[in-house]
DNA sequence: CAACGCTGTAAAGAACCGGTCACAAATCAG
DNA sequence: CTGATTTGTGACCGGTTCTTTACAGCGTTG
């Protein structure tokens, strides 16, 4: 495994030459590893071959390619699961607004009028990247191995066990549990929580919170009314209950991917 | 005083009909009062209007605007001391980055390109909102962990504690504690602590107050007559009793972010 | 000492919040 | 594509918390 597989990648697809390279060349000075394609369709099976890679970071495309559309491109980006959440960043032609309007209103997330300047596009890059570590930042699930009483959540393995006896989650109960138990003993205020599993500028309710709680509860094996884990500070957040046991928090922070 | 007059008010400031009468639309949804403008001056009138009533929640502006720059209404009311720190959102069409760069260099907190969706839009404002709410709740609990005699609290762990024993309390009561506590042994007034609770314009009873250290009291296991804890100091305000013990008041100052 | 203002105490109603559940919508697996 | 799982929403309920109101006690002042 050398040292270029590990950086993160970029897929930028134009048909271009020209630009194509000086792109290939300014990203890879940024510390990006730079994948191309010429038109739609190879676009879309470079895609394909990223995702298996897991280490996609964003994607520059052109509106007007040969054979498929860029916004089919941005049409397929958001329909992959494992890749839907990558920033995209648009060029095309000053004139065509219309579909300058129909890309973002399809997902794309900028818009970089061609021509531009070196400067400017890897402004925009960076404005990018920020963003994205950000929200990933925000939305993360904390490392390790954490014990708490008879609960163990082991975030490394998505394991959760309650006295040994393994249970299943659903991934934003697990969230909510890994967070919970990553603070001891100690208040997640609704609103942090909220931000952990929806990203800074959520769009559910926030009573939606209250019913993954619940059915938490429920798999944990609470009795309504007197709870042996979550414990509800109300006006406030929640709490991992402190069962005074063999209280052993513990962090195992070997693993950062 | 009819029921929108205490509706939170949102000033939009664009050129365009149609935008304006979307915007206003959707966020009356929203449960905002809309005041709207349709260039600088017009946009600086209104802000000056608006500024009276002391509501204004946030404000949305567009950059390209005749008569004035939007970035004009930023300073004007960054410059202002009543509205100093209302939320400003920026719109700016996709291509103008300078101009976006340089709002948000004057103040402005957020941008949205146009065309934007409606959906990104309203996601936005509720962020910029909760932002606000929240930053407004939390600088008015001071921060840190505070020990005087037997009592404990510490705000970011959200905890209170009497003597080792840890005691619930609601969100007002525990600020109420905070305030006095961080104060050490010196007397709050009641004015001040009507504003650290209520706000700057309260509209609550004043007595009110009372009822909450009352029941402050009742938790901290005060008994009646004779204050180990809260002190009251007629016509003036209240303060923590020095106990004299191991009056070790420390503040933590942990967590700035 | 009477009147007044300020605070403590108590209780009642309103507003709010969270728990519970059923169902709809979105997403995923096969 | 279909069925299963997961996620999000609306409705309802019960309890907590907040606010108002009433009244009692006490200190201050005239």
């Amino acid at each position: 495994m050398n040292e270029q597989e590990n950086r993160p990648i970029v897929v930028v697809v134009d048909d271009e030459e020209d630009l194509l390279i000086l792109l290939k060349n300014l990203l890879e000075r940024e510390g990006y590893q730079v994948l191309t394609a010429r038109d739609g369709d190879e676009g879309i099976w470079l895609l394909r071959r990223v995702i298996a890679r897991g280490r996609l970071k964003f994607a520059i495309l052109d509106l007007m390619l040969p054979v498929r559309d860029g916004i089919d491109l941005v049409r397929f980006i958001r329909k992959q699961k494992e890749i839907r959440d990558v920033p995209i960043l648009v060029l095309s032609a000053v004139s065509d607004t219309d579909k300058r309007v129909l890309a973002l209103e399809e997902g794309a997330d900028d818009f970089l009028a061609k021509p531009f300047s070196t400067r400017e596009l890897v402004a925009r890059v960076h404005a990018l990247d920020r963003r994205v570590e950000q929200t990933r930042q925000e939305s993360t699930v904390p490392r390790g191995r954490f014990e708490m009483g008879s609960l163990i959540v082991d975030t490394g393995r998505h394991e959760v066990r309650v006295s040994g006896r393994e249970i299943r989650l659903t991934p934003i109960e697990f969230r909510i549990l890994a967070h919970l138990i990553s603070q001891g003993g100690f208040v997640i205020e609704r609103h942090a929580l909220m931000i952990a599993l929806w990203g800074e500028d959520w769009e559910v309710e926030e009573h939606n919170l209250n019913v993954h709680i619940w059915s938490l509860r429920k798999k944990l094996g609470e009795t309504p009314g007197e709870p042996k884990y979550i414990e509800t500070l109300r006006g406030t957040g929640y709490r991992l209950k402190d069962t005074g046991e063999s209280t052993s928090v513990r962090a195992v922070s070997g693993e950062n991917r």
